[in-house]
DNA sequence: GACCTGCTGCGGTTTG
């Protein structure tokens, strides 16, 4: 192989050049790899990772020189085009000055679904020898008949951003990839680049597929700050509630003080009415601050990076959708409206801020309500002790590898048994069973047990060679334009009458507009004029009081690492002690919660039990995020009803739950403990949870992974409401015609272990057994009862009547308060 | 005096 052409002497005077000295982390990954080892990096962004990873490549390839003839040499995968783009560009600045022109002739290409047909074609005509792209556009390659050929002298592939691939499909997809470029060129080198995580070894691991490799530690982390705003003088703080537009005056104030802000919201809603908030106490500021999140059009948001980039915006409320990308070295400050909920969330945000040298990372949390401080505590207390969560690898997902077969068919085609052991030279499908293969294989082959009599579903066929293929272009054509795992819901574009675009939202939402009704969406009031082929048309409006689009998003349920620091923190105040500002504020509420109930400890499982005129009401707090809250509600609410005929309603939030019956319940059973034992856990979740139509829904993803569905022509997207049709169509099918369909089990089994978290309940669980109870008889609400009580109004009432309820519930505490005294 | 929860990411055709 190649030895070292351009010496590691040489990356060092470019380095010099440009007045800086490489981190002993770059030379020793520069080292690793030009000595033919594969590994992981493990650094924060800006910390001089790209280079790393990339002189690197360069010492490596660099053996031959020039390439003799154009081939692909160098691969660099990343999860964002934005970010490809970004990488593209500053790929090239070495390698011109790099090794006395032995790269003259290099160039670095960029491919993504922005690339033009064009630039793709001169691309397939003369490859560049380094190219730069996205999982779902390697597969894209891996689908053309001669990709054997065009990625054959493949050397070195670096993944960017591991961390955001290794816990899901997309990663999975890439494993099968990197499996296939393994094959081609057996001493391929593999390296990742990843953000703080809790499992790097791990990461590493599913990487290389079990391979020795080796993990890096980059430059030590930036200082961090974390801290928040806290409420004012003026008054407490709430006891309940998430959008927070109390601290709306300190919020402006931060923003009035610092040139760049980024204001992170947790969810697209609550940005659009932070942004219009903000607006309406400062209209000054039109212009100069903006909006970002995922469903708004790509203009618009590029629009809005530029501006970032250019220092031209004062502040951005925005998602996650900026969490990932380009290094805005404008942004000063980082504000985090509600808790971040993960530790790992938290770190990505903050570091956003402070990209300039020597200055530290910096994030501020914005508590929407009460208990959020000792979120911002804890979140303090588990980032400096480096307790980060972890990302867990998918195992076995079928859909991902049905579409792989198809993928490799429509290419160069494969040989079953080489394509078996291929599959198997990855994490993700190392355990795979000879009769899930077979599986695989039959249900391309001729569509499984009950699509036999549909031609579109034969997709692979054998050749007079024995070599598998995918024979009719058509079906080709149709898979290439399927390829990848994320599925979304389908949305109805959002447009002016002028034709110009503002984004999406869900067709749920719109379904419940009438013609005339106002809307607020991407910064502006909206009134709808018609729908007409999945758009929404409208026009601007004035005044009227106005909706806000519900996007279904994902749950961010508190995460352990959270749950834990947050048990620690209410453990110091139970015996006193209130370190930090936030917790000093929080003193007259935990007392108060100490005072009519108690405090719970990571030993100790608080339970309150009260009666009221809603009936009996049982409050536990066991602090383990949402999901799990409610597979214990429900649960619990099960086991209970089996001992004495019951109805409960159940509320559900990060810290605990409620159960509440309107006749009077003997909750005595609960007491002993055996109510919430881990035995016969999974009966009794599946009973318990309708998870037959969460499984159902989950299908619908898996039936289009696997190319069950056609999600129709760009421009002409089908309504979510057809494709959920034609999913429970499958899914109907299989389970009467084809029970032994894998991907039934595949849906039921994503949806225990992804959605209902079953693993971490059931620890959870485990847990609970161990804990002493602490029984509280409530005279009335605790401050840690009440967001519950909220919390299940809210499910049941519109919003304006849940305020009257909220008034009503306050005035009888307050006669009840006045009575105690 | 206490009210609005739910994120992100990619890819793609073609005939008249």
């Amino acid at each position: 192989m190649s030895k070292a052409a351009v010496p590691i002497a040489a990356a060092d005077r470019w380095f010099a050049a440009r007045g800086l000295k490489p981190f002993a982390f770059q030379r020793e990954v520069w080292r690793a790899m030009r000595d033919g080892e594969s590994g992981l990096l493990h650094a924060t962004t800006g910390a001089g990772k790209t280079w790393s990873a990339w002189i690197g490549a360069l010492l490596r390839v660099s053996g031959a020189g020039a390439p003799p003839r154009a081939r692909l040499r160098v691969l660099w995968i990343t999860p964002m085009r934005a970010l490809a783009a970004d990488t593209a560009l500053a790929l090239r600045e070495p390698l011109a000055e790099l090794g006395d022109g032995a790269f003259a002739q290099w160039t670095v290409g960029l491919r993504t679904g922005d690339t033009a047909t064009a630039e793709r074609q001169r691309q397939d005509r003369s490859p560049p020898p380094a190219l730069v792209t996205t999982p779902e556009s390697l597969s894209l390659m891996l689908s053309r008949p001669d990709a054997d050929a065009a990625l054959g002298a493949v050397e070195v592939v670096v993944v960017d951003e591991w961390h955001e691939l290794l816990g899901n499909k997309r990663g999975v997809q890439l494993q099968l990839a990197l499996a296939r470029l393994r094959r081609l060129n057996p001493r391929l080198l593999v390296w990742g680049l990843s953000a703080t995580l809790g499992n790097l070894d791990e990461a590493r691991d599913v990487l290389l597929a079990g391979r020795p490799g080796r993990l890096v530690q980059g430059r030590l982390a930036k200082r961090l700050v974390v801290d928040a705003l806290l409420p004012g003088r003026t008054g407490r703080f709430p006891w309940a509630g998430h959008l927070g537009l109390s601290m709306l005056e300190a919020v402006v104030r931060e923003l009035d003080a610092s040139p760049g802000t980024l204001v992170f919201c947790n969810t697209r809603a609550q940005a659009e009415l932070w942004y219009q908030a903000l607006l309406d106490a400062r209209p000054d500021w039109a212009g100069a601050i903006a909006l970002h999140h995922g469903s708004l059009d790509r203009e618009v948001r590029d629009w809005v990076e530029a501006g970032i980039k250019r220092g031209a915006l004062k502040a951005v409320v925005c998602t996650s959708s900026l969490d990932l990308g380009v290094d805005f070295a404008p942004v000063e400050r980082v504000l985090q409206v509600g808790s971040a909920k993960g530790v790992a969330r938290l770190l990505q945000r903050a570091g956003r801020s402070g990209h300039a040298p020597g200055r530290p990372s910096r994030v501020t949390l914005v508590p929407t309500n009460a208990l959020e401080l000792v979120e911002a505590a804890a979140a303090r207390d588990a980032a400096t002790a480096g307790r980060i969560e972890s990302r867990e690898p998918p195992e076995g997902a079928l859909d991902v590898l049905v579409q792989h077969l198809v993928t490799v068919a429509a290419g160069p085609g494969f040989r079953p048994d080489a394509l078996l052991a291929e599959v198997r030279d990855t994490h993700a499908y190392r355990g795979l069973t000879d009769q899930e293969w077979r599986w695989a294989l039959d249900f391309v082959l001729r569509g499984g047990a009950s699509l036999t009599a549909y031609p579109d579903y034969r997709r692979v066929a054998p050749d007079d060679e024995g070599v598998h293929r995918v024979a009719d272009p058509r079906i080709a054509r149709r898979h290439r334009m399927a390829i990848g795992t994320i599925v979304s819901d389908a949305a109805l574009q959002v447009r002016f009458m002028t034709g110009q675009r503002l984004g999406s939202v869900e067709e749920s939402f719109v379904g419940r507009l009438r013609r005339g009704d106002c809307f607020l969406f991407a910064g502006r009031l909206l009134e709808l004029v018609r729908v007409h082929e999945m758009t929404a048309w409208v026009r601007r409006a004035t005044g009227r009081r106005a909706a806000v689009p519900r996007w279904n998003g994902g749950r961010m349920p508190l995460s352990t690492e959270m749950s834990d620091a947050v048990l620690a923190r209410l453990a110091e105040a139970g015996r006193g002690r209130f370190e930090g500002p936030e917790m000093k504020a929080l003193r007259p509420l935990l007392e108060l919660q100490s005072t009519v109930s108690a405090l719970p400890d990571r030993h100790t499982l608080l339970v309150e039990a009260l009666r009221s005129r809603e009936g009996a009401h049982l409050f536990v707090f066991p602090f383990a995020g949402r999901q799990v809250h409610l597979g214990l509600a429900s649960l619990l609410a099960m086991r209970l009803a089996r001992r004495a005929p019951a109805t409960f309603s159940i509320a559900v939030n990060d810290y605990g739950f409620e159960l509440l019956s309107p006749a009077p319940v003997d909750w005595a059973p609960m007491r002993d403990g055996s109510l919430l034992s881990a035995e016969g856990l999974l009966d009794d979740v599946l009973d318990s949870l309708n998870s037959g139509e969460l499984a159902m829904r989950r299908f619908r993803e898996i039936a289009r992974i696997a190319g069950l569905l056609f999600p129709g022509y760009p421009g002409a997207p089908k309504g979510a409401r057809q494709l959920q049709a034609s999913a429970s169509l499958f899914w109907e099918v299989f389970r009467q015609h084809d029970p032994g369909n894998l991907l039934l089990d595949q849906a039921r089994r994503e949806v225990l272990e992804r959605e209902l978290e079953v693993g971490r309940l059931r620890r959870e669980l485990e847990r609970i057994g161990r804990c002493r109870l602490r029984w509280v008889e409530l005279q009335r609400p605790s401050p840690f009862a009440f967001p519950l009580m909220v919390e299940r109004m809210r499910e049941r009432l519109s919003t304006e009547k849940l305020s009257d309820r909220v008034a009503r519930l306050v005035a009888e505490l307050e006669r009840a308060a006045g009575a105690d005294r």
